[in-house]
DNA sequence: TCTTAATCTGCTCGTTTGAGCGAAAGAGGC
DNA sequence: GCCTCTTTCGCTCAAACGAGCAGATTAAGA
């Protein structure tokens, strides 16, 4: 049996949302005082009889984003709203265009800014709108230019958004893993080299995305690793990799010894960082970004509500 | 390309229903005036950018129902939200409780009522609170008791009704439809008979509901037609019977003759009723249902969602 | 280019609404 | 039955809001 008060919570919304009544007026209609009109109004908003949408391509989960923010210490948090269809490209290339709108947005505009480099991250340098700062220096944090088979991907990505912003890239001249920590070692300690990774130190903002730990992954895709390789961390207990660093579950490196050959800025120091985005969307990377969003990798996070989803699930 | 003024409308709409905030904060936020913000969110609202939806399984649907009311001059619609899985049963049970809030909600309260018989009033007479009303004549405007198999249905749901009410009961005993006019007339002369059909028409109010022209209906069910009687009578351009008698698209009577055999209330004088409320549900009855409210064979209807919508879909 | 119509903007003012408070009414323990 | 605690109720008051208006701005036509 329905509660009575419930019935009448129906009633009095039908009268305010669909008829367009004041609250007195409903009172009046029912015999009950407007008060207690506008208690079972709040009531049956609360009780979710009375449910408000807004249906838009850019709207974004405004609630999603408060319970982010709040349950996983986030600064700042953006999720779109869920593709009615399967649609799976659309669904990255809002998330992508939300990232390039908050970077737009972000305040102080970042006098430099540290970047990832990845499909993701293309997505978003070619979303960026033309003029979206000005003189920003973007740099890259990871290595892996040379080996990649789309040539320059990474190096174009940089330098779309850097020019984009009147500004200029500086990219990381060296491969993402080497094969011998020696060469790794004498590498970083090159000037060329040296002198990025010291730049990207001092960046005000970073943005990155995140892989999935399997063959589709880029490193594998560039040579870097090997399937073989990919499946032993796996089974290690990877879940992705953060610019070209595995890790697991609750973000700790899962192969030290891997970790040590690879070149670029290393995870504690974007835990450290003062504002940290982090762009993740999609079914197959909630492990990851759960081990990213958990683990303090990241300050801001831009996704799609499925994933903020997921996340939030995990935590009760 | 969205435009811009959308988008503004999106973020406003987000921050007003999403963020709770007041149109004051949200016009200091975006540097424009409150005035503007709250022109955006009704705008927002017009185009649907902004639902509101009232999700309960008692709710109804008020725009649906006043466009009915205009567009169709009817004294009184009720329209009941379609049912999100394909549960027939459930619809009709819906629908019929909600005609049965309605005869209860109904001022002045009938002294006497016409009620025709058939599935979707004996539900109707089964959802009705006990002491609904006090002391109202219930009155059978068709014949029909007699050859029906599932036998008593008929008169039961006139005593059901009626002793809810504690009133009483007036059954037609009569059949539906007699083989020979002469017998027709014969027994429309009977002093009972005659009675009941006087009685008939000093009713307040008329509740009834309508068949389907096809091989189901109750009236070949109860061996007043056959089959083959009732594809004749389509061919003739039949959608479907009330209170025994089978309509055209446009309300009129198919077969003349047919109609002449038929014992009871005519539908002239459905029409010129003053209250005369009709039940209906599921998408089979579509066709009848147009045919009834647009020739004004009803004045109050209780539906479903997607019965209205049929219906005024086809005004357009 | 000027004129005119149409739209948009910021505003005043009266209405509508929700937070907060003390009183009344129920619920529950003794 | 009587008392206490909790909930619900009606109300005051200030904030929030929308209708309607006049000036500003834009678009369109001559």
């Amino acid at each position: 049996m329905i509660p009575e008060a419930e019935l009448q919570a129906v009633r009095v919304a039908e009268l305010y949302y669909d008829d367009d009544k004041t609250q007195d007026e409903i009172g009046a209609l029912l015999g009950i005082t407007r008060w207690k009109v506008g208690r079972l109004l709040s009531q049956a908003r609360q009780d979710g009889i009375v449910r408000i949408e807004i249906v838009h391509p850019r709207a974004r989960r405004l609630g999603l984003e408060r319970e982010l923010r709040e349950r996983c210490g986030l600064k700042d948090a953006v999720v779109i709203p869920g593709v009615n269809e399967g649609a799976a490209d659309e669904l990255s290339a809002r998330v992508a265009e939300a990232a390039a709108d908050y970077l737009a947005a972000l305040r102080p505009v970042p006098r430099t800014l540290g970047i990832s480099w990845g499909r993701t991250l293309s997505e978003v340098a070619d979303r960026l709108r033309d003029g979206w700062a000005t003189g920003v220096t973007v740099v890259q944090i990871n290595g892996g230019v040379s080996l990649n088979r789309r040539a320059g991907t990474a190096a174009t990505t940089a330098a779309m958004i850097a020019e984009k912003a009147s500004g200029h890239a500086v990219l990381l001249p060296s491969p993402a893993i080497l094969e011998r920590i020696e060469t790794k070692l004498a590498i970083e300690a090159d000037r060329t080299v040296a002198g990025v990774l010291e730049l990207a130190t001092t960046a005000s903002a970073y943005l990155y995305s995140a892989g999935v730990a399997d063959e589709s992954s880029v490193l594998v895709d560039s040579g870097y690793l090997t399937t073989g390789d990919v499946a032993e961390l796996v089974r290690k207990g990877a879940v992705g990799d953060v610019v070209g660093r595995y890790i697991d579950a609750n973000g700790n490196t899962v192969d030290p010894a891997l970790d040590e050959r690879t070149v670029g800025f290393g995870l504690d120091q974007l835990r450290s960082a003062e504002t940290a985005i982090f762009v993740v969307s999609g079914e197959a990377k909630h492990d990851v970004a759960r081990a990213v969003v958990m683990s303090g990798l990241c300050t801001v996070l831009v996704t799609d509500e499925t994933t903020a989803q997921a996340l939030l699930e995990e935590k009760r």
